[in-house]
RNA sequence: GGGCUUGUAGCUCAGGUGGUUAGAGCGCUACACUGAUAAUGUAGAGGUCCGUGGUUCGAGUCCACGCAAGCCCA
């Protein structure tokens, strides 16, 4: 080596890095590491990045590129961050660095979401207060909060852990924009979200409707379902239930049951709800109140519930009035689905309470049961949420009347109690029939639960439920009335049951928008693919309105004025027209003065809620109290976090839509669909063209994380042991995204052993010889290819197949796939074979072309590995190609600044790849051989034998008949072809080809094949086709239509593997023994080196004792071999005196002395 | 209750369009290698493919009905 050209070329290189680096170890080109501490990587990578501003310069270098277009779903900083959050943000930093390498410029903006019930409710557990405080003075023995101020605390607690994920973003290598984030409380955020508002509402999209909520008569309000959720506010009461009889039309004496525990909600029917997978008969029986015979239809399951089984036997006919089993007979059984459609009388037809058709007709529902009542649900649609969302979807009206101004009201008003005009209705039945109660009933005194304090236990104490029933079994329209006693909730203030009641909202009218959304949905790509199509696809399909007011406080206000009749009303859709309008108002002395006078602007109650203006005819218009969802906070924030359209409408046409989103499946109906929902109706576009819905992370034994049971992982913990790179690969080569994961850190481990470990090995194997040899890598004095050793031919050909396959994975959003690829490259083939094999080649002789050749394989293995990995594990990566690059001043500053190199298929050889494939399963076979008949493989063997099928084999494993030697220490391939004669062949179906010819005659072949042997074998091999009869049928069988293989060589020993068959010559002469001697003793010397610790280069001399023949003989013969592997100086044989080491050779002793030279 | 997902070795996971003997890693057992060495290799054991029916010459794969777990919605 000394003087050669490489040398001098390699030393100025050195030189220079001597006073670039001023390193210590200047002779060192590429840094070598004892143990590798992961956790630091990531430490002083992310330093490194922070210095040299790395995340700024991959989107400045990409200037005027295409641009790939990420959403940043924002997170709520109200609480810390889980694990999960790692898992969900890998996924977003992962093809946002792809993409850049790939040549796009990707800015990725972050975000916060500010808004929301959960703030608010953190807010009043901390101040210890309740919704009800909010807003009023403190009194005795409450507290009170104005809303001023608890929107402060709002304001500040939101963001409070604001750090920790600014730290976790950091750590894990999420690349995002933390500097210029959107903030959804933001004035300027909030002012496009009123721009893009008043779209809707001009689109006419913005309506007030109806939607059925929990209300509390007594206390005139409406509950919050966390409110109902109250401890205490569900409680066990006896209600009144009634089984109505509807009769149905065109089916004579016919009636439909149908369960209710509310019947005050009768007279508002207007649908029954059956399952349409549900079993249902007809059965003849008779009415018990009235003994009139009825046929009656109800769910198959119920029927042991309402007839008795002991009656099942008794003849229809034998029924008398008043007998107390009543005969029944199944006339005919039917699923629910034949029954859709069918019309039935109106149950209590109510003067002007009539309906067109549809109303009154059996229509399916997806929430019926057979666990109780009839397998047939009444529907009332101003009293059930299901009832109300099954009426709208099957376009059938419900029953309301409407008041003075015209709009539409249940006949159930806001104190709890009838109208007039079914109460009138009642007064004239109890008359009828002739019912009397605790006191007397007007029309106006029929209240539908006890909301008047009326004594329970007083005499003939009746409330309206069972006037209800006593009319109802009085008309042959009861089945069946009884107590029942179940749980029902109450308002926590007054005490009083609630009602499910129709309370004014504002809604978005998305069902207008639903087809085109159904469209476009299609058009964009979902992983997995069931989401978009299942979930996210068949909750389209059941699209309803989107409610979008909630009564609280710290949310974005709904910027819509109101006058008091509701009349007229204006939509504000900018800070400016707001300024204008108040102008406006002040002018026509409706303020004294703007509230935003002198003041900071603040879009949020209350300071909005102070502003009246000014209608067209002069009325004072007032905000309408609601704000808005807060999924329409995040849902408009391709629009909102540009500030759109006041600002940036170029940026915003630039990164809109985007290419790619994730966030957890959870979102499915929150931020997919809002986002979705927006872009469709206002801009007639998608809003992302690639999105992955990710599972759940679990801990490793499939239970939910909570911080509460203790089984939560802390990521920054984790981070601390295991660096972020084993993270983030772990999480994503573990298991598909989008299945749950079952976290466990034994995985985490062992995804660094195995791949991290594997590849730092390979990579310190290299910088190590590459430091002996002073090799520097050249890409423009590299070796070409094609000179290479088949070896490496062989790697470079894998590696291109490598790239292809992640470039694959990626651009179709598959992480797993990729990652699981990189890491079987990195392991089984650089590592588990190519350095294997290759190892000789870096440690003998001078710089020559095949060990320069041999750097430049694995340097290229180990550069390319560094940039496809860089996605997935940013840390270590960059570090690996800093490594890699710095020796050779050729890299940019980071692995991430660097271009992408796309597979150059002219290294793809096919043919050398299955050639290699058919060497490992070979050297496996072999293995396998030696292990079973007890023969190491460091023990020489002459030969094996392979039988060859075709030309093609044969080359193919002459091709790497060396390779094969070398590893399982044979001297020769035999190959067996045809004219050995003494081949024995199988015959197999090829059963996806024949299976199509044949079909059912298949198993009649197959059953002939077996009774096959060279005869007939050698005949469709030499004439290509066959004549087979089977079952009194010519079929003419084709060669290619069956395989024939070779799995056994008589007399020999063989195994086998995928076709592939071999036999071992285990025959020993003695000169292999004495080779095999030979190796052993190289083998204990080479062990006596390390005991005595002695370097690599260090040189010995060897004296042997002349004690054994064989040991004679073998050092006669391979004296020199020994001397080279053992860097023996001198190797004499004689007798040993005084100190001498013993060797135990398995067989024999032998006694040996070694001094250092 | 509905929609969707998942169920394959002790554990974590692969198994286009159905094809004969269902694979990998970890773990376990044994052995080998020893100039990548706190590394590595090889072999072995280990399966009712959640269950029951069905379609088919043939089902882990397709269909139906269940069971179990999870998410979302009621």
């Amino acid at each position: 080596m000394q003087g050669s050209p490489q040398f001098i070329f390699v030393g100025i290189a050195q030189y220079i890095l001597f006073f670039k680096f001023t390193r210590i170890d200047a002779v060192k080109t590429y840094q070598e590491f004892k143990q590798v501490d992961y956790p630091h990587i990531g430490e002083s990578v992310l330093q490194y990045w922070k210095e040299n501003q790395i995340f700024e310069k991959s989107i400045s270098n990409r200037e005027g590129a295409k641009t790939f277009t990420f959403y940043e779903g924002p997170p709520s900083a109200n609480g810390t961050p889980g694990i999960h959050h790692v898992m969900a943000r890998t996924l977003k930093d992962i093809f946002c660095r792809y993409k850049t390498l790939r040549g796009f410029q990707v800015k990725r903006k972050g975000g916060w979401d500010t808004h929301g019930l959960p703030v608010e409710l953190q807010v009043e557990k901390e101040l210890g207060i309740t919704k009800e405080d909010i807003g009023k003075n403190p009194t005795a023995g409450r507290a009170g909060i104005t809303v001023a101020e608890y929107n402060k605390k709002c304001r500040e607690t939101v963001m409070r852990f604001k750090n920790e994920w600014d730290e976790l973003t950091e750590k894990i290598g999420y690349w995002v924009d933390l500097e210029d984030p959107y903030i959804t409380f933001d004035s300027n955020y909030i002012e496009s979200l009123w721009y893009l508002l008043k779209q809707l509402y001009e689109k006419g999209l913005l309506y007030k409707g109806y939607t059925i909520q929990p209300y509390s008569p007594a206390a005139g309000t409406g509950l919050s379902s966390h409110e109902l959720n109250q401890p205490g506010c569900y409680r066990e009461v006896k209600d009144t239930s009634i089984t109505g009889q509807f009769k149905l039309k065109g089916q004579p004496n016919t009636y439909i049951l149908a369960w209710t525990t509310t019947p005050w909600t009768l007279p508002s029917n207007s649908a029954l709800a059956i399952g349409e997978n549900l079993d249902y008969v007809k059965v003849r029986t008779f009415n018990p109140y009235t003994h009139l015979p009825v046929d009656v239809i109800l769910a198959k399951a119920r029927v042991a519930s309402y007839f008795s089984p002991k009656a099942a036997e008794l003849p229809l006919e034998d029924y008398r009035p008043g007998d107390k089993l009543i005969p029944y007979q199944v006339l005919e059984e039917f699923k629910g689905k034949s029954m859709i459609g069918w019309e039935y009388e109106q149950l209590l037809p109510i003067p002007g309470l009539a309906l067109p058709h549809p109303a009154f007709t059996v229509v399916a529902g997806d929430y019926v049961t057979t666990e109780d009542g009839t397998g047939i649900v009444h529907l009332a649609k101003a009293f059930g949420a299901d009832d109300f969302r099954t009426l709208v979807q099957q376009k059938v009206p419900g029953i309301f009347v409407q008041d003075e101004l015209g709009n539409e009201v249940p006949v159930v008003d806001r104190q709890g109690k009838f109208l007039p005009i079914v109460g009138e209705y009642l007064v004239a039945k109890m008359q009828e029939h002739g019912i009397s109660a605790h006191k007397t009933f007007g029309p106006n005194d029929f209240y539908v639960k006890n909301y008047t304090q009326d004594d329970e236990a007083a005499p003939d104490y009746k409330n309206t439920d069972v006037i209800l029933s006593i009319l109802l079994k009085n008309e042959n329209k009861a089945f069946k009335v009884e107590k029942y006693e179940h749980s029902y909730p109450h308002c926590w203030r007054t005490d009083k049951p609630i009602l499910y009641y129709p309370l004014e909202s504002w809604f978005i009218k998305t069902t207008a928008y639903k087809d085109r959304m159904v469209e476009l949905n299609k058009t964009i790509q979902w992983k997995p693919e069931a989401t978009g199509t299942g979930r996210f696809g068949n909750w389209l399909e059941n699209l309803v309105d989107w409610n979008l007011s909630r009564s609280r406080f710290w949310g974005t206000p709904l910027p819509i004025w109101r006058t008091a009749d509701g009349t007229e009303e204006k939509c504000i859709g900018s800070i400016a027209e707001l300024q204008a309008e108040i102008d406006k108002s002040v002018a026509a002395g409706l303020m004294t003065a703007s509230p935003y006078a002198g003041k900071e602007l603040d879009l949020h109650r209350p300071y909005v809620d102070d502003v009246i203006l000014l209608s067209p005819k002069g009325q004072k218009m007032f905000r309408e109290t609601d704000l808005i969802d807060v999924w329409f906070d995040s849902g408009a924030m391709p629009y909102a976090q540009w500030h759109y359209p006041f600002e940036n409408k170029d940026v915003f046409a630039a990164n809109f839509p985007a290419d790619y989103i994730a966030e957890g499946v959870d979102q499915t109906r929150g931020w997919f669909f809002t986002l979705h929902a927006l872009s469709v109706m206002l801009f007639d576009s998608v809003s992302f063209k690639n999105v992955i819905a990710n599972g759940l992370v679990l801990d490793k034994n499939g239970n939910k994380m909570s911080k509460r049971l203790g089984n939560a992982i802390d990521p920054f913990k984790t981070l601390k042991e295991y660096g972020p790179d084993a993270l983030r690969w772990y999480l994503l080569s573990n298991a598909n995204p989008w299945d749950n994961l079952k976290f466990n850190l034994d995985g985490v481990t062992e995804v660094q052993r195995r791949f991290f470990g594997t590849l730092q090995n390979t990579y310190n194997f290299f910088a190590l010889y590459a430091n002996l040899d002073a090799f520097i890598y050249r890409a423009e004095k590299a070796i070409p290819v094609q000179e290479r050793a088949e070896l490496d031919q062989w790697i470079l050909s894998k590696l291109q197949s490598l790239i292809l396959e992640v470039e694959a994975a990626m651009d179709g959003y598959d992480a797993t796939k990729a990652t699981r690829a990189i890491q079987n490259f990195t392991v089984d083939q650089l590592s588990n074979w190519y350095v294997r094999l290759a190892r000789k080649r870096f440690w003998r002789g001078d710089m020559q072309a095949d060990k320069q050749a041999a750097y430049e394989t694995l340097y290229e293995c180990l550069f390319t590995l560094s940039q496809l990995m860089s996605s997935f594990a940013p840390f270590y990566a960059d570090w690996l190609y800093k490594n890699l690059t710095e020796a050779g001043e050729s890299g940019k500053a980071s692995v991430h600044l660097t271009d992408w190199n796309t597979a150059n298929h002219s290294l793809i050889n096919p043919d050398l790849e299955t050639s290699m494939d058919l060497a490992q399963t070979i050297s496996s076979l072999v293995h396998s051989l030696r292990k079973k008949e007890k023969i190491k493989v460091r023990q020489p063997l002459q030969r094996i034998l392979v039988p060859v099928l075709s030309e093609k084999f044969k080359s193919q494993v002459a091709h790497v008949a060396e390779l094969i030697q070398t590893e399982v220490n044979i001297k020769e391939i035999e190959y067996l072809d045809d004219a050995s004669g003494i081949l024995v062949k199988n015959i197999k179906p090829n059963l996806p080809v024949l299976g199509k010819k044949l079909g059912p005659k298949m198993r009649f072949v197959v059953a002939a094949l077996q009774g096959w042997g060279a005869t007939e074998i050698n005949q469709i091999e030499r004439e290509g086709n066959y004549l087979l009869s089977v079952e009194g049928e010519e079929i003419d069988l084709l060669l290619e239509e069956v395989l024939i293989s070779s799995q056994d060589i008589p007399g020999w020993s063989v195994a086998s593997d995928q076709g592939v068959t071999v036999a071992l010559d285990v025959n020993v002469t003695e000169e292999l023994k004495q080779e095999g001697v030979a190796r052993d003793l190289v083998n204990r010397i080479q062990n006596l080196r390390k005991d005595l610790g002695l370097e690599v280069q260090d040189k010995i001399t060897l004296l042997v004792s002349d004690s054994n023949p064989l040991v004679n003989a073998s050092i006669a013969l391979f004296g020199g071999y020994i001397q080279e592997e053992t860097q023996a100086i001198s190797l004499s044989l004689g007798k040993l005196e005084g100190e001498a080491t013993v060797l135990d050779m398995d067989e024999f002793e032998l006694p040996v002395r070694l001094i250092k030279a």
